[in-house]
DNA sequence: GACGCCATCGGGGACGACCCTGGTTGATCC
DNA sequence: GGATCAACCAGGGTCGTCCCCGATGGCGTC
């Protein structure tokens, strides 16, 4: 352990990695750097870095894959996407896949070392207005409001909807509306073919999409 | 405009409230401050801040029954979660409804600022450690890894365990594994027994929660 | 070699899921 | 008054689910 943190650059831009070691290599060890997904994951759980700098837009996967190519083990080994492209389904697809962070290339020597360093603390790092886009999609995720497909059920059809997507039985769905079993069955069906489904475990799947449960 | 940040603070500790005031009221606009969860949806809503302090206890619903009541409108007003406790399950429900923040109280003046600053420019603020919480839940995380019930199934096992969690029938599963139904019928009987389940149905809950498909 | 575990099958049975063809009632609309 | 539709119900059938009882062969352990 000498202190200073151990950083793994992964870019294929040679130049742009050369930049970074010039830049911040006094400051922090950089242990490596590749341009490519393959070469990335080999050598990252050969060096197990602290930080790896991880540029999101690669030939072959980009820096998803590589994050998914190191899902299991590592848990020491925190990933800061860095990257040019400020798109929120960059910011959402590389986070999601596991990345701690995501700073843009236009950051400042000075920030990115503080991005290195809370990084590998255990903090999550954004540029300003990034984080918004995680958040977003995080909390709300759609809000669905009201879907066509299901104004075209009556109400007694969506009550049995709900119960039968949750795994209720037809006789505890009748018993807990009050009607006979031939009655759900009915209304099920009803659902079933408005819906174009064909069995109530796609009837779970859809409406679990639509997070009606 | 006055160019100060417009903020309202919402504690159910009138001491803490006025702490706060005492504390930052010299550098942003304290426009109101209230401590029950109703009063406090009316009065940001008249009042339209730029960002709220909110308390995550609170009686009657809490911090995120106020983000629900403020669900619609009021785009330009942040929510900032400041609470004593620094649970993940804290972190990540006052997240997922809609906060834009959260700083434990241990905080100090400075980096309370500097945090309703950040939070009012579109910036995501967490204490060090608090946004892996959220990263975490966001990513799809629970590592689960070995999970001590999933090791009691054999490997054919567990293999038609997830087929029959997506919803294929004894025969698909059949067809896809090359055997006879019977035998995906005795696993499944094999699986339903060793995890204590009585039915295909609560086996699709069991597999979500654990993130196996 | 006996024993246990796994994977592979089979018969038979009870029950649930799903479909089809019917039927009644009541409300609404023209 | 006729047409339409939601909601209710029934009979009867096919197929899927899940259980019981078995059986065989392979493979590793003591």
């Amino acid at each position: 352990m000498t202190g200073r943190v151990r950083v793994f650059v992964v870019d294929d831009h040679a130049l742009f990695r050369s930049g970074v070691k010039a830049e911040i290599g006094d400051a922090v060890d950089i242990v490596g750097d590749v341009g490519t997904v393959d070469e990335a994951i080999l050598a990252i759980r050969a060096t197990k870095p602290d930080v790896v700098l991880l540029d999101v837009h690669l030939p072959n996967g980009g820096g998803r894959a590589i994050l998914e190519g190191l899902a299991d083990g590592l848990p020491n080994t925190k990933c800061l996407a860095l990257s040019v492209s400020d798109a929120a389904d960059d910011v959402i697809g590389v986070i999601r896949a596991g990345a701690r962070g995501y700073v843009t290339k236009t950051i400042t020597r000075e920030e990115l070392l503080d991005a290195i360093r809370r990084v590998h603390a255990g903090d999550a790092v954004f540029s300003p207005r990034l984080a918004g886009f995680v958040l977003d999609a995080f909390a709300g995720s759609a809000p669905l409001a009201s879907d066509p497909e299901m104004d075209r059920l009556t109400h007694r059809e969506q009550e049995v909807l709900r119960l039968i997507a949750r795994g209720y039985t037809y006789k505890e769905v009748a018993a807990r509306i009050h009607v006979s079993v031939k009655t759900v069955e009915t209304h099920v069906s009803s659902v079933l073919r408005k819906l174009q489904l064909s069995n109530r475990h796609e009837l779970t799947a859809w409406a679990t999409d639509r997070r009606l449960l």
